[in-house]
DNA sequence: ACTCATACTTACACAACTGTTAGTATCCTA
DNA sequence: TAGGATACTAACAGTTGTGTAAGTATGAGT
């Protein structure tokens, strides 16, 4: 992304937040426009990057890779590279990522709901 | 917030993707800087906008307007004005987002876990 | 020598979100 | 008549996130 300034009020009261509540810090590593979308595809496993732009046509390529960076840093997922030509690099979900897929499931279940209320 | 340009290519990706992904128009609805901080206060009743903003000293009047102001339009709270002087006005969280406590506790254990392993 | 495939990177512009400061309306009380 | 209380609103500026277009390195195959 582009840098962030630490020491502007808005980072600083997003961190603060974040270091208080739990729910507000795992909200903050999934609300990239396409994190829970890679998510969704690497739940059946480990896929190329070639093959996650493939799967999420609109993404471009500059944001795939900075999404995967964003969410290699955060622990969401792990990067392999295999040094081959033309290059492979692989991307896999963390199990702590794993273990989000209920919470999906019902956050999923929640917005069917919500969205048929209004 | 600002006007949002319906036509933008952000935009229209935002909206494709929530209009596919439950999960993913969930965490849209939520994931405002201060949408949860909100959410977990009025968690214990009805508040005045007053009360909510000793409760989150950080938060700015203009900051704590928008956010209830898009709550209120994503059905997440509502909204009670008495025609009173000095005006008082209410929020309350709806049926809908009561119904997202249980999940709220799961990511929030799950943020708990995930920091601990970085 | 030239093309191809892959996974990027860079530079730029725009969109969206947030913060700062100052002001508003209304009636009640002193 | 002035000040206080409440819940805002307006104008502006800054920060962060996203999109567009073009370019890079490498070795294999032709």
């Amino acid at each position: 992304m582009s840098k962030i300034k630490e020491n502007s009020t808005h980072q600083a009261n997003k961190n603060s937040l974040g270091e208080i509540c739990a729910e507000v810090y795992a909200i903050n590593l999934l609300s990239g426009q396409w994190t829970l979308a890679i998510c969704c595809h690497l739940f059946e496993g480990r896929l190329r990057f070639g093959e996650l732009k493939k799967r999420i046509p609109q993404i471009t390529e500059r944001m795939l890779t900075l999404q995967l960076r964003k969410m290699e840093e955060d622990g969401l997922v792990t990067r392999t590279v295999y040094p081959e030509v033309p290059p492979r690099v692989e991307y896999e979900l963390t199990e702590s990522t794993h273990e989000l897929k209920p919470i999906f499931q019902q956050l999923q279940a929640w917005g069917d709901r919500h969205k048929a209320r209004l």
